[in-house]
DNA sequence: CTGTTAGCGCTTTCAA
DNA sequence: TTGAAAGCGCTAACAG
């Protein structure tokens, strides 16, 4: 059954449509017939022109939006206006907890400032971003916010002609000068090597996805290297790659893993080796590998740290250092509301700093 | 900047919007003239109406929609022919896994289906699932996919006055016989408690949110009691309601729980205590208490089972109860296309079969 | 095969 | 203060 009617149940004639039964929805023409004037005045109703409406016509108005549950179709209103508040917000991937918490900042924007965000996910195909970014072309969206995994400049074009404002979203786009959008990595990252360093850890080993065309990615490897090099002591760095869409690949590594953290061990007797995570997906493999390999207590023989905070970190006892990914999430959709409104501006890019969230993992 | 612009660089008048400076889209009437013809031929070929047009100018349209890097405007379409390939999606609480699952499977029908999702979160927010639903009916979305914390048969009703086709998702709304899609719960309760049952665990305390207007939840404890009942042996089954909104009834809660197990083992010195977490942010919950009250060991102590199958749960290895939750949602949208589409049967459910998933936490 | 003509529901001059 | 009329970009009869 579809909802119940709320409003007057009219007889009107039979809906064009294929659901053959359902009375069709009331239009502006309805209610001005209804209200007996013209469209005009309902449509300066609707827009709030109150000043200009005789307090009668109001009343006649107000009553008959009322009685014919009468709502405006943004469709048509923006097809008129050139504007219909629509956002598209294209996600890489929604399983990573961060895609959620991003959306859900984005969600929170998009609501105070009255757009209404179309999302799209594009499940990690290079493919399927393509065509959604031309798709939301195709629904005239004011702007967009990418978190894409591969979009480069040449697949962002399509999107518009004329050009749609576009911010990205924790990736850089080769080429692309869009508005930007994401953690502070170098600092982040610094954040983390220096609090191992500091508790002793003299073998830090930084584990990352394959680098492809996220910007993050690279970054933060990188960042690690320098901040490994700026250190006086003798501490060792080294990075190791995780591919999780390759199972196999995934296999090897963590065996390569395993015998360095064997070696460090044998190396030194005291030596103190140390995980850091480049994000929240690769830091649930390697938790979920070390609890394979060393047993519960995992926590107290290699330390780990990760960039993320996902909702199981207190759990596993892991330290973290977090993104206000909500703040993200708003802040890409202040920029883009500032620039659909016309100034704009230079390129901008937003920073945020991260937080680091001291857990049982580097208290051994 | 903007993204850059990948058509001709026409320069036609100023855009009449905010941002001044971005060139128009091309239209159909862009189209039509580039290629010499009228707009009929134009929507004729963007509606695959192929075998009607000559070689010819087929030929030429396609050169010049090429040219001017055309994409036919979704929302005038819309407005033409009556349905716009909108589906609303109402999501109670975004942090829960369990939606954000749910959401993939919907956005994977929707792309198989042609259909483009428009994502709303309620946070929780009873009010503003009203409102949502408002917004939705004003982008005259063809239907609505509802998991919501609160909605009424009332809620729904301003939806459409003509009646927008919906489909719920894991819960019931009083009043309201739309189709349903969601987890067989009492299949699903029973499961776990016959596991536990067979491990011989004799003490088990099923943990629950307030059930408010939340179907599931209430079924979910219907079938705990009944099929504890159902028992021939002498194990023992309460109910606790933990209120994670309000952390103080939290603390008492949990405070009540440790009693309850100190208890029972108190009891009886054998005695197997078991905590059966109705959905995953109680279990989360309870695991990081256990955590702090018992150590990192605590699966040792307390067993824990839980429906659905958050990421952790394997790090954590606790048994849970899976839900079939992308096919959940993809099933809505399904559910949902037939209704849209016409034939509008009676309303339908579907009950999907939860799986166990046996972790170390029941093999103590 | 192709083009002309009306609108879809709304906003917006421009007159009254 | 109000309304008539002209579109926004597109589709769908209805002629040629």
């Amino acid at each position: 059954m579809s909802i119940a009617s709320g409003g007057a149940d009219r007889d009107d004639h039979a809906q064009t449509g294929a659901a053959a039964t359902a009375p069709r929805r009331a239009t502006i023409n309805d209610v001005a017939r209804e209200a007996g004037t013209g469209k005009t005045s309902i449509s300066r109703y609707l827009n709030g022109e109150l000043g200009v409406l005789s307090p009668d016509l109001r009343a006649r108005i107000e009553a008959a939006i009322e009685r014919l549950d009468y709502r405006p179709n943004q469709m048509a209103r923006g097809l008129k206006r050139g504007r219909n508040r629509l956002l598209g917000l294209l996600l890489a991937d929604l399983a990573n907890p961060y895609s959620v918490e991003i959306l859900q900042g984005v969600e929170e924007a998009c609501h105070a400032l009255g757009y209404m965000p179309l999302i799209c996910h594009a499940a990690n195909e290079i493919d399927m971003e393509r065509r959604y970014l031309q798709l939301l072309a195709t629904y005239r969206v004011e702007g967009v916010i990418v978190n894409a995994l591969g979009v480069r400049e040449s697949m962002l074009k399509p999107v518009g002609s004329g050009g749609i404002p576009a911010v990205l979203i924790d990736r850089t786009v080769d080429g692309l000068d869009a508005d930007m959008v994401g953690l502070d990595n170098a600092a982040a990252v610094r954040l983390g090597t220096e609090h191992l360093l500091a508790r002793g850890y003299d073998d830090i080993v930084f584990v990352v996805q394959p680098f492809e065309q996220v910007s993050s990615r690279r970054e933060r490897e990188a960042a690690f290297r320098e901040s490994m090099q700026a250190t006086k002591g003798a501490a060792r760095g080294l990075t190791h790659v995780l591919d999780l869409h390759d199972e196999a690949a995934v296999q090897a590594a963590l065996a390569a893993l395993d015998a360095h953290v064997t070696q460090a061990r044998a190396r030194a007797r005291g030596a103190r080796c140390a995980l850091f995570a480049a994000n929240a997906p690769v830091a649930l493999r390697l938790a979920l590998h070390l609890k394979a390999a060393l047993g519960a207590q995992w926590q107290q023989r290699v330390a780990l740290v990760a960039i993320d905070d996902p909702e199981w970190a207190e759990l596993a006892g892991i330290t973290t250092i977090r993104q206000p990914t909500r703040e993200i999430g708003y802040r890409a959709v202040e920029f883009l509301h500032e620039r659909i409104e016309g100034a704009a501006p230079k390129a901008r890019a937003a920073a945020f700093e991260g937080e680091l969230v001291v857990r049982a993992s580097t208290l051994a």
